[in-house]
RNA sequence: GGCGACGUGGCCAAGUAGUAAGGCAAGGGUCUGCAAAACCCUCAUCAUGGGUCCGAAUCCCAUCGUCGCCUCCA
């Protein structure tokens, strides 16, 4: 089976294919860097990152390009309002950004364009819409002329008569439509500017990104990603600008991500409902948020809550438990029960990768990897040997991996220790042979209050360091 | 007002025509000295009302409701 993803384009799933056998040209909105980033940030840049890593699984090598937005209105605002250099600013919040990412093991892209280290490119492109009268300037502003795409609103499935129809649109007279849009701005006192043929100004927000896919992975890219919040206006018009200049369909795939909603509104910054990644890190591993991810389909509305975060822990545990090694004394399983098991692991693999590739089904191939999941732990209770596991367990190592589940928890320890672990546990083990239950108690809640559970069965104690 | 998405058990969620996967929570059980973990069992007719069809959560129409976008937003 291929893979098939759904394309906002077109409203269905649709075969994917390539402009390049094999390769993947990958492009994705980031932030823009003015705040601290809140977990629906993190939602994207999770969804992304696990798209980008199935690809990868499947054979593609994936150009994958993520920007940021390092010049805007809210940047200046928030530099004047604090006293702070703007681009120092915007620094520190990509700085603090790539630290999150981090912690949630969101593998850094193939390259990270800035607005302001594209200039030139980006005034290279204006340049040309306006050779081609797709582009206007005006008192040193330029606008695009969005009368001249005749499909422009084909993404966001909105005709240029239903906006104007819209009260909400701003009028300015001196444009000639009330749709057209920015691509340069001249710079206002005190703000950032860079020289251009139409006077200092900076970018508009819409030709950045354009500009950006033009110089990272050319005129035409496989997939683009963002939020589904950007749909209009900003990847409408990037549509519009880059293909008024190509004259060649801009991206092959639109996929967007839903919203992080709180108490059934979205988070965002205007709303004032925000959890910082940074927040939700301190009180839970990353993989937990992988998993809160994992566990609804990509684009639909993610809620976020104390229910829905403590079932994602409660998964997390469910697949750390996976990893544990065999009973101590386990007598090993018969064949026949050994094979099965390893049929079973081709199975959950087999069934991943088709939920996988159908638009990336991940809360379907969760409950594949949970099967998964029950089996290994059937077989360790039913005493499989290290040996007899293993094969399940490597399976179980790859497709966690393919999601980039660390699953190692939050283990603080040192190799150290163990060895005065396996000592405890040794001399609780003789405690228990004389009944003496009081003593073994006390060495069980002991450890238990340093972080290391114990398991007990007939054949003896087995020891893990207790997870988050 | 326009455009788009959606409404499945207490919660999350898969399923686009043949009579509802999975997880969490809950209840019962096995195992255990007692626990913990693990395993087993129980737990919905799919917003409402029509329609099409031998047959619909799944197609069509209507109604109600929710969310997103139309202004910066992942």
């Amino acid at each position: 089976m291929s893979l098939r993803i759904y394309n906002t384009l077109s409203r269905q799933k649709e075969e994917f294919s390539t402009l390049e056998p094999g390769k993947v040209r990958f492009y994705v909105c980031g932030p823009t860097v003015y705040a601290t980033a809140h977990i629906g940030h993190a939602m994207s840049a999770l969804v992304f990152d696990i798209i980008r890593r199935y690809l990868e699984y499947s054979g593609y090598a994936v150009n994958f390009v993520m920007n940021y937005t390092d010049v805007d209105d809210k940047i200046i605002n928030k530099a004047n309002q604090t006293g702070q250099d703007p681009f120092a600013l915007a620094q520190k919040y990509i700085d603090d950004y790539r630290a999150d990412l981090d912690k949630l093991n969101v593998l850094p892209a193939t390259s990270n364009p800035r607005a302001t280290r594209e200039m030139e490119y980006i005034q290279n492109m204006i340049a040309q819409l306006l050779e081609h009268e797709k582009a206007y300037v005006l008192d040193g502003d330029v606008y695009y002329r969005v009368n001249t795409k005749p499909d422009y609103g084909k993404l966001s499935g909105r005709k240029i008569k239903d906006m104007a129809a819209g009260s909400r649109i701003s009028l300015d007279d001196r444009k000639e439509s009330p749709e057209d849009f920015a691509l340069w701005k001249s710079a206002k006192p005190g703000e950032p500017a860079w020289e251009s043929p139409w006077g200092k100004g900076r970018p508009g927000w819409h030709i950045e990104c354009s500009a950006m896919n033009l110089h990272h992975l050319g005129e035409q890219i496989d997939i683009h990603g963002g939020g589904n919040d950007l749909i209009f206006p900003h990847h409408e018009n990037e549509i519009a600008q880059t293909e008024a200049l190509t004259g060649k369909e801009f991206a092959r795939y639109w996929m967007h991500n839903g919203m992080v909603t709180m108490t059934g509104e979205k988070m965002s910054k205007s709303l004032g409902n925000i959890v910082t990644i940074q927040d939700f890190l301190k009180d839970h591993p990353g993989d937990v948020m992988r998993l809160w991810v994992l566990a609804s389909n990509y684009r639909a509305p993610l809620v976020y809550g104390d229910d829905v975060i403590e079932q994602a822990e409660q998964n997390y545990k469910r697949l750390l438990g996976a990893k544990k090694p065999a009973l101590p004394g386990a007598k090993g399983l018969s064949e026949a029960a050994a094979f099965s098991l390893l049929k079973a692991a081709e199975k959950a693999r087999r069934s991943f990768k088709e939920a996988m590739d159908d638009d990336f089904n991940t809360p379907l191939a969760l409950a594949h990897v949970i099967e998964l999941v029950k089996s290994i732990n059937q077989a360790r209770s039913d005493g499989a040997t290290a040996t007899q596991l293993e094969g399940a367990q490597s399976v179980f190592k790859e497709l966690s991996e393919v999601w980039g589940l660390q699953l190692e928890g939050n283990i603080t320890s040192s190799a150290d220790a163990e060895p005065f672990i396996r000592l405890l546990v040794e001399l609780r083990q003789e405690a228990r042979a004389q009944k003496n239950w009081a003593l073994s108690d006390k060495i069980r809640d002991g450890l238990k209050n340093l972080g290391v559970l114990l398991e007990d069965s007939k054949e003896g104690s087995s020891w893990t360091w207790e997870q988050k």
